[in-house]
RNA sequence: GGCGCCUUGGCGGAGUAGCUACGCAGCGGUCUGCAAAACCGCGUACACGGGUGCAAAUCCCGUAGGUGCCUCCA
């Protein structure tokens, strides 16, 4: 399988170090607020790595954290905690913050049928860990101390700005934010920041140093080397964290161990809506709610995910959901074609069943096509929309179904037959229809719409199929 | 101001040298009692100007526009 790696700028076979496992390394969210859903767009596109590296026979193990503490308003270590000021903004601690807003992601995981985690270490329950970090960095000279904290010294680890092609110079020059006088130079970043002397706060913990609480970068090098070895094979994040939080991770990393931290980086690119990015300061951020409000499944949003590549910017628009709600719906009235075995199923044309979810699991492993993907199994709906031979192949045609989802997690084996009454219902109107009372059999035609139930006459007798209720 | 990236038909969106995906919407047709269903067909898309190649949407240079990061942020 193939993964474009921001470290060599190129599209590379994947050669996990211990096959066939492979250790992922993904940075989960800061639990201050809901996520919006271009937060959603990255991790469904982690999801869809997953699934291609278990589609090709590896074993991810996918370890996911959750920032609850030391994430500043500003990553140049400047401003506030992120969970403290939404603590003070919804007038509860920090603690109750992180534990709301962690639930709901997790939760939302579950609800976008994103692959769940082999874990979700939290930072707050890995101080020791990044306080041993810290240490190790101190006795190997790369740390200095200041009024605010420990710092790293960037000067010290000559490949720093490598990662992200960064000329530290003009850094330095096109810098619009004031850098904190006494950081040696402008790229060093905190490793641990002392409790302000003024006032408590809601987190802190001691150290050998001080009262304080971990800078941002470390807890991902901690917990990442804890739970997956000093190499991760890949190591994942949203495109914007390349300059910075990345960079700063391989630095801190790299200094302790002298191995290479990651060898695989895939990064995601972000959503635009209207042409402007996501942010919270634009007020554009969408949630998972303001969706199903506008009566969308989150499958919808699943589908419009998989209709771009990830690491192109895309696009959200309430048109292009409506595109891919009609195209899911497509989908779907392939896949309950199984439910209606009397009109025969069997392996067709161009593609056998069992060749389907290989060709879609080809494409997703180049890079994670999943436009390609999709475009196939459009062609495969359409196909099979006409084609209907024998009832033979129905196991294989269930067996596709499933296979369709591992990889790309759309749920179309999970849609379930209609209700004896619904069935009694299309056959009364087939009975109508012998007797060419088309009044009569067009009205239970509305009444089966009204249930989510169309029904269209073909050849081999009616077909029913999901519509949907708006 | 510095450093990147992008520009594909009405919309979304792949492809990255040679048979011009795919979806949505639209139009025309077939089937049908009818059909909002299904199927078939259509619109001759690759920002602009140069260049290299037998051949360029795909490579190079320039122009215009957009956008990202250097603040927040996936």
């Amino acid at each position: 399988m193939k993964l474009y790696n921001t470290l060599t700028k190129k599209v590379e076979q994947i050669k996990p170090q211990h096959p066939p496992v492979v250790t992922i390394y993904t940075c989960g969210p800061t639990v201050y607020d809901y996520p919006h859903i271009g937060n959603w767009f990255t991790f469904l596109r982690y999801d869809l790595l997953v699934r291609t590296l278990r589609a090709n026979a590896y074993e991810p193990k996918w370890v996911m954290n959750i920032t609850d503490v030391g994430h500043l308003v500003s990553d140049a270590d400047e401003g506030e905690d992120k969970l403290e000021k939404g603590a003070r903004r919804e007038h509860k601690t920090a603690w109750e913050v992180a534990e709301y807003y962690s639930s709901y992601f997790i939760n939302g995981l579950a609800r976008l049928n994103i692959m769940q985690p082999n874990m979700l270490p939290k930072a707050t329950h890995h101080i020791k860990e990044q306080i041993e970090l810290i240490l190790r960095l101190e006795a190997k000279g790369y740390t200095y101390q200041i009024e605010d904290g420990i710092y790293f010294d960037t000067s010290k680890f000559p490949r720093y700005g490598d990662f992200a092609q960064l000329d530290i110079d003009e850094l330095q020059a096109g810098a619009r934010v004031e850098v904190n006088p006494e950081k040696r130079n402008p790229t060093d970043f905190a490793l641990w920041k002392f409790s302000p002397k003024d006032s408590k706060r809601d987190m802190e913990w001691p150290s050998p140093w001080g009262t304080g609480f971990p800078g941002w970068h470390i807890e991902c090098s901690a917990m990442s080397m804890k739970y997956l070895g000093e190499t991760l094979d890949v190591h994942s994040g949203g495109i914007d964290h390349i300059p910075v939080h990345h960079t700063n991770e391989i630095a801190q990393s790299e200094a302790v161990t002298g191995k290479r931290f990651a060898n695989y980086w895939m990064h995601t690119n972000h959503i635009t809506i209207s042409g402007e990015k996501i942010a919270k300061s634009a007020g554009n951020g969408l949630t998972l709610e303001d969706i199903e409000a506008k009566g969308y499944d989150l499958e919808v949003f699943r589908l419009l995910v998989l209709e771009s590549h990830y690491r192109t910017q895309s696009t959200f628009s309430w048109e292009a959901m409506e595109a891919a709600a009609n195209r899911l719906q497509d989908l779907r009235a392939m896949a309950v074609l199984r439910w209606q075995p009397q009109h025969g199923i069997s392996d067709y044309g161009t593609f056998s069943f069992e060749d389907v979810p290989q060709e879609i699991g080809r494409l997703m492993s180049e890079d994670l096509n999943s436009p390609a993907a999709l475009a196939f199994l459009s062609q495969v709906s359409t196909q099979l929309s006409t084609v209907l031979v024998g009832a033979n192949g129905l196991d294989h045609f269930i067996l596709m179904l499933r296979k369709i989802d591992e990889l790309l997690g759309l749920k179309l084996s999970d849609i379930g037959d209609i209700t004896p009454e619904q069935k009694q219902l299309i056959a009364k109107r087939e009975e109508s229809r012998l007797a060419k009372d088309w009044a009569s059999a067009d009205r239970v035609r509305q009444e089966l719409l009204k249930q989510g139930v169309g029904v269209r006459d073909t050849p081999y007798g009616p077909i029913w199929f999901p519509e949907r209720l708006q």
